[in-house]
DNA sequence: AATGAATGAGGCTTCATTCAT
DNA sequence: GATGAATGAAGCCTCATTCAT
């Protein structure tokens, strides 16, 4: 019973070393060893706890993902209100960007690069960027729609607002990868939002 | 008397395959004899044009941006009014990711990935996103205080609306790549200008 | 908990292979392949203990020549006696040639041919043969030196003298492996000791 | 037929470029554009007058020896004198290795290496050191022999001492690529001789 | 006849993965 | 279960040779 406990814990200290590895160094040049170090266990116990890099770095991408997602409808559960939500949605996505001092801003550049150019069926199982921003911009959309059923928003086109809004959040990130002095992150996060807001709110 | 050929058209032909094949694969994932097939040469021929990949890499990134600069400059002389600037700058930058169905986009994302990590002092003299992005951001908030002065836009802070701008330009292109069905190229560019646009222009 | 290996033991293992390749077919045709099979070990294995094929010859040249002189050293310290100090270099040096059926002979070929034109600064740290034959020159010429003044030699010029002892040896080392028949090791030892000697003893 | 005098002479000149460069840098380190450039004449050319590296190599080993042969037959016609023929066939061979700044003492040790592992039957017709070395020592031994009739030499082993005289002429040579300062050839070749000499010489 | 552009075989080296301990 | 020693597939690059002009 604890030998699985250990395990889980383990799985996923090889599979954080790998994330600051590829953030580091990216996926193609983050070799095997590097990952070993970096988690500090052997080379060959890497392959007890995971098949093969690729499936690290599925699992790394999966993480992500996940992750930005469960922190963003987390904090979704606190509001109803419409405007709230977006910004929640902006200042989680910013979040998952910066923290770490950028480190996961570099990584998702990482997914981004490495998920853009995968169009192995096989792959598109687990990997699916196209799907996965689909989705997001799917799940923005609602809420925009919510606040113009509610009033609060312009009748813009939806989907549209959803991808400029997207658009603009990836932009900041990668502008942050390029120069971290560019803006605090509270600061840009409270001017990207009534920017983006002034564009659809009512008024 | 041997064989004539022009040397600096081959050159091109070998970069221009490089990059195709970049855009395609990625860069650490494109092997010589991809860039050889695709040029429609011998594995040996790349050589004999440049000295290694990471020579075709540096060509390519160079002329990449240094057509993108040539592209909007060329542009810009055409008017003198800041908005009409900004207009075009927005024009020319949508335009160098969605030529050729997206594949430049593609490759802007693979220098992103590439770039961003490059800390090697020797490559940066070569490939320095960051001082790539610092004159852009730079180029675009003179517009903007231009515009200001002339008494055309608000008061805004010139680098961070000049950071935003790109960031959506930026984010956008990342989308488009995502998805090539969002949107049709110049209504997005239109919209996308006109949203920028409020958030500055005085009213 | 890994598979156990006297890594000193593989290493000498590998250089030894290494120098019956470099023996047989000279350095620079013997293949990292060649020096793998020899070894008995994987291709990739050679790298585990070496960095480069230069660094395995690099390793050669001084293993061979520290031999060398460990092999005269030691021997030279049974002895206070000039005469008999020559004779020791001589065989030693006879020895040195003729051990392991020439074998060592067709590797300080290769040595020579390859260090002669070595004038790269970085290597002549690593395999200086000028300095080598220098110092053994200077070694022998003490001898000789110490033997007139113990008055069992003529008053020759000493380092001239000793130069053609080493021409001599080096000579005669070039002719065995040319033709192995030519003359048995100790026969032809004493022969030339008792020639040179000639040339110099004290009548 | 001029042209045929034009071949000839272009064929030379190849073959000396390739004696120069291959005693520079070594025969395997030299590549068909140095011999080129050191012939001044285009990589293709050579492919015209050899028709590989090969035989370039063929041909300037046996070029090498036959003008060696050449100037000792020639000047052994001038005398009858057993101690003057050994003295011209030292002086002479010693000339082979000095001329040309030591050029040729380092073309030599080219051969050596590459003649001394050379067992391809085919090759062996065309490049056998072995039976150079055999047929200069027999030459030799005449010589030797001849004295000893004459009643100038004593009565030694001939072929051991032609094999000497070899090995000194060999191992000078080989000192004198170590170090060109070592000693002035005439000095040296006039001592080595009486040294050889004082050996041999009836008393 | 002369040339250098073109090429692919071949060599060095790296590294993901396996496996003996 | 953990490890690092072992390995060979694969990639970069060189260069002898060919060949179009």
């Amino acid at each position: 019973m604890p030998r699985v406990v250990d395990r889980d814990e383990k799985r996923r200290r090889i599979l954080h070393a790998a994330m600051a590895a590829f953030a580091r160094k990216g996926i193609m040049k983050t070799k095997a060893i590097d990952i070993a170090q970096e988690a500090g266990v052997g080379k060959g116990t890497i392959y007890e706890y995971f098949r093969s890099k690729e499936e690290i770095f599925v699992a790394a991408f999966q993480l992500f993902f996940s992750n930005l997602n469960y922190n963003i409808e987390r904090s979704l559960a606190r509001t109803d209100d419409p405007v709230q939500k977006l910004k929640i949605i902006i200042e989680e996505t910013m979040q998952g960007f910066l923290q770490d001092d950028g480190k996961f801003a570099e990584l998702i550049m990482e997914f981004w690069a490495e998920g853009v150019r995968t169009k192995d069926p096989n792959m598109l199982g687990a990997i699916d960027l196209k799907k996965l921003y689909s989705d997001y911009r799917l799940f923005i959309a609602h809420v925009i729609e919510e606040g113009i059923r509610k009033g609060v928003f312009m009748s813009v086109d939806v989907m549209v607002t959803a991808s400029l809004i997207i658009a603009a959040l990836d932009g900041i990130g990668l502008q942050w990868i390029m120069d971290r002095n560019l803006f605090k992150s509270p600061v840009i996060a409270g001017q990207l939002f009534e920017t983006l807001l002034e564009g659809i709110r009512k008024k």
